[in-house]
DNA sequence: TATTTTTCGTACTTCAAGTTCGATTATCAT
DNA sequence: ATGATAATCGAACTTGAAGTACGAAAAATA
């Protein structure tokens, strides 16, 4: 078999795994999971399953990089976007919560969160590869807002990028999981109090 | 024996229990101590482990729920302080700060983070009791804020106790995660990049 | 058809959580 | 002190899942 046919081929079955995975992670979570039901799942025997992935992590870290570049593709096009700062601003804002609301389980491993297991090994590709696209990207937000004079003049770039990153994730984060509080002690439904915090957060970036 | 000397000999052996798993969970990490750790390192048998804690998790959550009233009363003692709306301000994120570089294992489970397992089931203790506290505690805070008159007339108190805290420990949890990138790409200390973001938040409650 | 590669199936190893239960030891009441 | 009650021990056991081993079967290739 030729090289070629041959990497698409085990690219065809390295796909069929991780899809099966996929959805028996959102069907039952990844703990309850198993090995034994992810080769069942995907047709193929346990054994073919460690041919193509090392481990359990292996594989939901394959996943959680799918997921992180369908994440960046969609920032970069909300960024991207004819638009001027504020506008860009609250469609990234918007970008992160639609993608919190579709894929909870991975949300908070794709910002920044441990991986499955406990250990203190940090993957370096989020931290570098993937990562870097996203600074890049948020980069390029706030040089929109220095182009067109809305910035505080006081605000320094590179910094900012990650405060703005941090802030964000940690607002969406909270708002996801006190709903109950939001609900009961706010009296504010999530999307009320996300337009709320955003808007004041964007304060703390511009001009007055 | 009496009740009382009893119900205290129970408190006692399950301090000790829970001082044995602190310091393994320190050591070698949560996932890689065994009850069987922390039964010898307790000097208790593994059965009697199982009279005072139900599983594992169990003694894990007892662990972040002793943290979670430390972390409380330090903040309490930030912001009950005689002093003005910024200078709180500032005591109780240098007091977050602290306490995440005291206790990175347990600073992610009381911000909010699922426990130990991926389990959906949410304690509800930190969420309704102790995060209580919490709130109100950071409620006072931006009272001190309306009293004295620096606060943006456009602040909501409820909605902003769950802003300033989703931002600030976002703030901290990426200065924490991503220390090699703020080494690297912005050329500043976490300490440095922390000052400049807790400034810069600071931003988006005051008037100006 | 012969050879090499991939997949399969089954049984195995390992490891840790949690259980069982009879034996032992400590506590207490009389 | 002694017998009853409760706490602890220890050691073997169960369960469940990750990961491995390896020969048999099937598929691709030459």
């Amino acid at each position: 078999m030729g090289t070629r046919k041959k990497a698409a081929l085990e690219q065809f079955n390295r796909d069929n795994i991780l899809e099966a995975a996929k959805e028996l992670f959102e069907l039952k979570g990844v703990e309850a999971t198993t090995m034994d039901d992810i080769a069942k799942h995907a047709d193929y025997s346990k054994s073919t399953i460690y041919v193509y992935f090392k481990s359990k992590e292996d594989i939901y870290n394959s996943i959680v990089e799918d997921y992180m570049s369908i994440l960046t593709g969609e920032i970069e096009t909300c960024i991207d976007a004819e638009t001027g700062f504020e506008d860009s601003y609250y469609r990234l804002c918007e970008c992160l919560v639609n993608f919190e609301e579709k894929y909870p389980k991975y949300y908070s491993s794709l910002m920044g969160e441990e991986k499955m297991t406990n250990s203190r090994k940090r993957t370096d590709i989020i931290n570098q590869d993937v990562g870097r696209e996203l600074r890049d990207l948020i980069s390029s937000l706030l040089e929109k807002g220095v182009k067109h004079n809305v910035l505080r003049k006081d605000i320094e770039l590179q910094p900012t990028v990650l405060y703005v990153w941090s802030a964000i994730s940690g607002i969406i984060q909270v708002a996801d999981r006190k709903r109950d509080i939001l609900k009961k002690k706010v009296n504010m439904d999530r999307d009320e109090y996300l337009k709320y915090s955003f808007r004041t957060f964007y304060e703390s970036l511009v001009r007055r």
